[in-house]
DNA sequence: TATTGTTATACTCTATAACTATA
DNA sequence: TATAGTTATAGAGTATAACAATA
């Protein structure tokens, strides 16, 4: 008995692992596909929303929080600080470290993001009706808690690998 | 009126996307961790469950099914034929192209990685009851099929970047 | 001594294009 | 001419370790 012929109904094709996965990971692209052309990638999406959570973080806590290299964020934040979307500002009681501050700009563009977002959410949400969408989320927010995963942080931006 | 204190209830935490991209990142990186003492990428999984699926497909076939560079394929191919579990045989009708072919090895391999799919599965589902979690599956072949999802290969070994 | 940001280096994974042998 | 598989090359993205300035 091969995989195609295998009679459990269990198999990968009909697996909620596989399938949730599949899901999760095309919307991550649909995404990142809406993103590009305002040049943003998902992580900075990421590092700018977790710049407005944390208020005015170093680039350490930022690295710990995101589950990055802080030899990571630096091109992230010279990137970003180029666009003048962030800026590091000196840190009065801790002259090694930057306190990063989002501009005017940067707060514009997460308002731009804010509306793409809503977009890609419309879309993806538009096979289901309103209940059908809120069970959803509420049975994935069930799987979220579960796996302990912090509310506003992405896993995917933690992983040692290229992306 | 800044992310954090947005009136909308449709700010990213609590939005069907970033949960669904969370959540399916997760359990990917779930089963690729699971993989790992196999010394085995999902990718590979992907790759062995083509061939069992096509039969005695060529590279170029499989390459076009997965969505992957042809060289990508070669790479590939010569770690699992190395491996024991997948052979490259010579086409009788065409001599430039091979049929790839499972070994016994490979469905032995496969086997234990339906095993391992069937842990990964049960622990993704442990916070559902059964009719929580056929709801859950129902609602996300749903917007599998409105993204015309392919059943049996994941969108994530199609990319262009590195995985 | 320890920590912050930075740089240097090496590594992994990928696609593209050129190559060969067949068709 | 076109196609299957392969190889060579270049590029993107990452972590690790070493560095200077500061604590």
């Amino acid at each position: 008995m091969n995989e195609r012929d295998a009679k459990h109904p269990t198999g990968p094709e009909e697996s909620l692992a596989f399938l949730l996965s599949k899901v999760g990971v095309r919307a991550g692209q649909r995404f990142a596909e809406r993103l590009a052309p305002l040049d943003l990638h998902p992580r900075d999406v990421g590092l700018l929303r977790a710049v407005a959570g944390l208020g005015h973080p170093s680039q350490q806590l930022l690295a710990a929080r995101l589950g990055m290299a802080p030899s990571r964020i630096v091109g992230l934040v010279d990137s970003l600080e180029r666009r003048g979307v962030l800026e590091r500002r000196p840190n009065p009681d801790d002259r090694r470290a930057y306190e990063l501050h989002l501009t005017d700009a940067g707060r514009a563009l997460l308002g731009k993001v804010a509306r793409i977002g809503a977009a890609h959410e419309a879309e993806l949400s538009a096979p289901l009706d309103p209940d059908e969408r809120r069970t959803l989320v509420r049975l994935l927010r069930r799987l979220a808690e579960a796996q302990q995963l912090p509310i506003d942080v992405h896993p995917g931006l933690a992983r040692g690998g290229p992306p």
